[in-house]
DNA sequence: TTGTACGCGTTATCAA
DNA sequence: TTGATAACGCGTACAA
């Protein structure tokens, strides 16, 4: 069986033209709603269309149109707790709005990174989401300025003319710095890791302005660096109360269920003996065992708002720039 | 700017060709390293391409070749916890064969699910990986008949000539009853949803196998229908305890993780005075909270094998079918 | 109301 | 070794 055969089983509006004695253009005007045409040539046509099965061919509409419908997301694992229900938000998003999308996973590697890119650039679609880049500033001016929209998220840009959503993490550091001192600690220690960049920066920033309204001063000794690991969280949070603190707000959920973990095993009573606050509520943090008392971040909404910026920025012609800032919120549980 | 003008950031062959004062087949044939050409020629052609940062047009090589190195992915919740790992394992294996990945959920919803369908047929995807598919036996006939390769995952199919890879559901669930009767259980309890299907089904069976291997009857009352669900397998181990059973086999982790909270709040020590194991290994099982027994599912490596079988349908001319039950593997751990 | 003809970017065929 | 041309399926300007 040739290639060329398939015809049969993927019928186009020649096909259709053919069989009914018509000329293709009179076809694509009927199946696209488009010009005057007789109601009787209209029904004919749809019904003929029916039964042969025709599906239009993106393909050759794209390449016609130069409109793909179709979205690049590079995020950098969907293994990563965070990201399945973004994704979800963006692709519920997409559907709704007739764009289908191409995922990639970068693992916050810059190479992996631009070959995601490459591929995603020849494939023509018609705008990106670069979740978490690590793209330099030079190359996303680069990328700005060629003629595809995209959106970065998790990663707040200071080129300017980039349009970016993310959480804002200041204030969520802030709100849980802000709970525990109200609940009455006096030594909050921080766990974070080194690696986890601006993010992990902004959250403590917050964290420390809260404290520093309260006059209090953040000890520098309780500022603790770890793996950002169930494990890093565990081996930070024991050398954290080593050195006396009474409470911990780590960088993210997995760190602080590790905390969580060497709480227990160290027979403390949350949130009388001790205290711990996350960051994103994943999934794992309202579970009966884990009750963890965190800094909720909206991924589903993330998502769906990164697509939505995407799609206003695919449909204007003016070049227009959003800069977004969700608002964390907190989720209090049993452990703080 | 009108979309035209684009063609200044996206150079075409014709642009490469008008520079150098060539033709666009000698252009083509360059870059895609057909046919004689001086070497000279190949290497100013090359660097011109570099220079004006030229990256084919995979849509419009997509309709010359009738080929897209797409292949479309229905899943039906990104979000449940046993689906990123085996995305992962699809995306990672595609991206290394050369294609990409698009994503659709159906929420197992069937209308859902066919305009997924709909929209990746029209997208003119090479193949189809089919998640759990609500797809009646006579639509995938329907489908085969059609020129698309495509592999359904998580559903044995009953239809001949369809390729489909799923776990050993029946083995999974004899290695989960023998292991509970070797641990000296004498009154097991199987814990699952009436709407899990076939799958739930064979692990049950598979089971029964197991306990009737050892000159024992399952206890009809003690097979308890609940929600796949946290709270269903918290109420489901509730009931089954109430009705004397001093062991668990749970149809998901989810499930079993529900159990376990029960267990818990009773006070009952694991596995002393009562076993629990469940089925699927999802990340949480493994936490320090939970150590949940379970039997393991490599979902990764079921989402790398459906696209390896989907790839290789996708090169070869004959129908070939692929017939795949991955074996699932006790994990032990401290509930069983 | 319907038809003709062209072009989107590419590659394969045939000719030079 | 290189060039001209047709074709993939579609939508649209222009013609009838």
């Amino acid at each position: 069986m040739n290639v060329r055969d398939i015809s049969v089983n993927r019928p186009t509006v020649k096909d259709i033209a053919n069989a009914l004695n018509l000329s293709i253009s009179t076809v694509s005007r009927a199946l696209n709603k488009k010009g005057k045409l007789s109601p009787k040539t209209i029904k004919s046509i749809e019904s003929k269309a029916k039964e042969m099965g025709y599906l239009p061919n993106y393909i050759a509409k794209s390449l016609r149109s130069n409109i793909t419908y179709t979205v690049g997301v590079i995020i950098p694992d969907i293994t990563n707790p965070i990201f399945p229900s973004y994704a979800r938000g963006i692709l519920d998003t997409a559907v709704k709005n007739g764009y289908q999308v191409h995922i990639l996973n970068s693992d916050m590697d810059i190479e992996k990174e631009r070959a995601a890119l490459r591929s995603l650039l020849s494939k023509r679609v018609d705008g990106l989401i670069l979740t978490s880049t690590n793209l330099s500033d030079k190359e996303l001016s680069a990328l700005r300025d060629k003629d595809i929209p995209f959106v970065v998220t998790r990663r707040e840009i200071e080129v300017r003319n980039i349009s970016y959503v993310d959480v804002n993490n200041f204030y969520g550091g802030y709100i849980a710095g802000e709970y525990l001192i109200e609940r009455g600690r006096k030594k909050i220690a921080f766990i974070g890791s080194r690696f986890s960049g601006e993010p992990a920066r902004k959250r403590l920033r917050g964290f420390i302005r809260a404290v520093e309204r309260h006059n209090m001063i953040v000890d520098k000794k309780l500022i603790i660096e770890g793996e950002t690991s169930i494990e890093g969280g565990y081996e930070a949070a024991k050398e954290a109360y080593k050195k006396g603190a009474d409470s911990i707000f780590a960088y993210n959920d997995i760190m602080a269920i590790g905390a969580l973990a060497f709480a227990n095993d160290q027979g403390l009573k949350l949130p009388g003996d001790f205290s711990i606050i996350g960051f994103d509520d994943i999934y794992l943090s309202s579970l009966p065992f884990i009750k963890l008392t965190t800094i909720r971040q909206p991924m589903y909404y993330m998502g769906s708002k990164a697509f939505s910026v995407l799609f206003n920025l695919m449909a204007s012609k003016e070049s227009k720039v959003y800069k977004i800032w969700i608002k964390p919120e907190l989720v209090i549980r049993a452990t703080a």
